[in-house]
DNA sequence: AATTCGCACAACCGCCGGCTG
DNA sequence: CCAGCCGGCGGTTGTGCGAAT
């Protein structure tokens, strides 16, 4: 099934694309846009199948590619996405504009999966359970790693970091409007903010427990509940709907000791330093977890 | 100079899920 | 509900080129 109908008609072409094939191509999405892409390659005329086509302008003939070498931002970011969602090359993506998965998917087998080997495995993974300063945040906090490339124990690191990123990043300082009132509406608000505050919310040391509170409740109450679990707050997509990704050229955090401005927020709301953790963390929780519906409880866990 | 090797990148393959008739 | 079509995705393979021998 991996041929299309279109590829079964005639004899298409295969292998590197010339020159002149891809003037075709791109003439003819200059004019007429892709629309059906099983149609493009007869249009064009080209003796091609449509999924190569398709191939081929994303990859490679698209405008708005950026091409060159990855900036070590860019390679930073990749590192950080990549221990969190694993191999969704397209995901990683859409956080690198003008990068294609197929990009870093590459950048990655050749480059960074290298690296980390060579530094002995996955050394920013490295944490230990030190860092845990909460009972409750060796559990599965987070969606367990899909990254395959790491151990268990990795994974578990992995969730150990995050979680407590969550919760330590909770702090006092103003977190993105939408993200806050995404939150209050999600916990039934913290005991005691005002209205007024939502548009520059501080969490008290009250709101910042109740909010804990309310995320240790939903995700580990064994009562496994789903439409409880449902209801946790898509943060990512509040992230990603204000463009969570770095800027073309460069990424400035403009983080100095006491906070920074987020990048993927337009409004560059300053945003204290734990909270750049937070929505790090919530980034990942939403993206790996909650998008998924389901919360598996680690079975090591001291919640039976 | 010829050959081999390794790397980066381009392209293909097979599968999956959404959509439509 | 089902089958076919299509776009999208991740894994894998192919290709070209420069470095090493």
């Amino acid at each position: 099934m991996g041929h299309h109908s279109c590829c079964n008609k005639q004899k298409v072409r295969k292998g590197l694309w010339s020159p002149e094939e891809d003037e075709k191509l791109i003439n003819c999405i200059t004019t007429y846009g892709h629309g059906c892409w099983s149609t493009v390659p007869r249009i064009a005329g080209l003796q091609r199948c449509g999924k190569s086509c398709r191939l081929r302008w994303i990859n490679y003939l698209r405008p708005d590619l950026k091409r060159g070498n990855f900036s070590p931002q860019e390679e930073s970011l990749i590192i950080d996405l990549h221990r969190i969602l694993g191999n969704r090359w397209a995901q990683i993506a859409r956080h690198l504009p003008g990068r294609t998965d197929n990009e870093v998917k590459n950048f990655w087998n050749s480059s960074i999966k290298k690296k980390l080997i060579s530094h002995d495995g996955v050394p920013e993974l490295t944490i230990h359970e030190t860092s845990n300063q909460n009972p409750y945040v060796g559990d599965s906090l987070l969606a367990p790693n899909p990254n395959p490339n790491l151990t268990t124990t990795a994974q578990d690191h992995v969730l150990l970091q995050s979680a407590s990123s969550v919760q330590h990043g909770f702090g006092h300082g103003h977190l993105k409007t939408d993200v806050i009132n995404c939150i209050v509406d999600w916990t039934g608000g913290p005991p005691s903010v005002e209205k007024s505050d939502y548009d520059h919310p501080t969490w008290s040391l009250d709101q910042q427990h109740h909010l804990e509170a309310k995320f240790l409740d939903t995700k580990f109450m064994r009562s496994s509940d789903p439409s409880l679990v449902s209801t946790m707050p898509q943060l990512c997509d509040l992230v990603e709907a204000d463009e969570c990704h770095i800027p073309y050229d460069t990424v400035s955090y403009e983080v100095d000791d006491m906070g920074g401005t987020l990048p993927c927020f337009s409004s560059g709301s300053y945003v204290p330093m734990n909270q750049l953790d937070c929505m790090d963390a919530a980034v990942m929780a939403s993206s790996s977890l909650l998008s998924c519906g389901n919360f598996p409880l680690n079975p090591d866990l001291p919640f039976k």
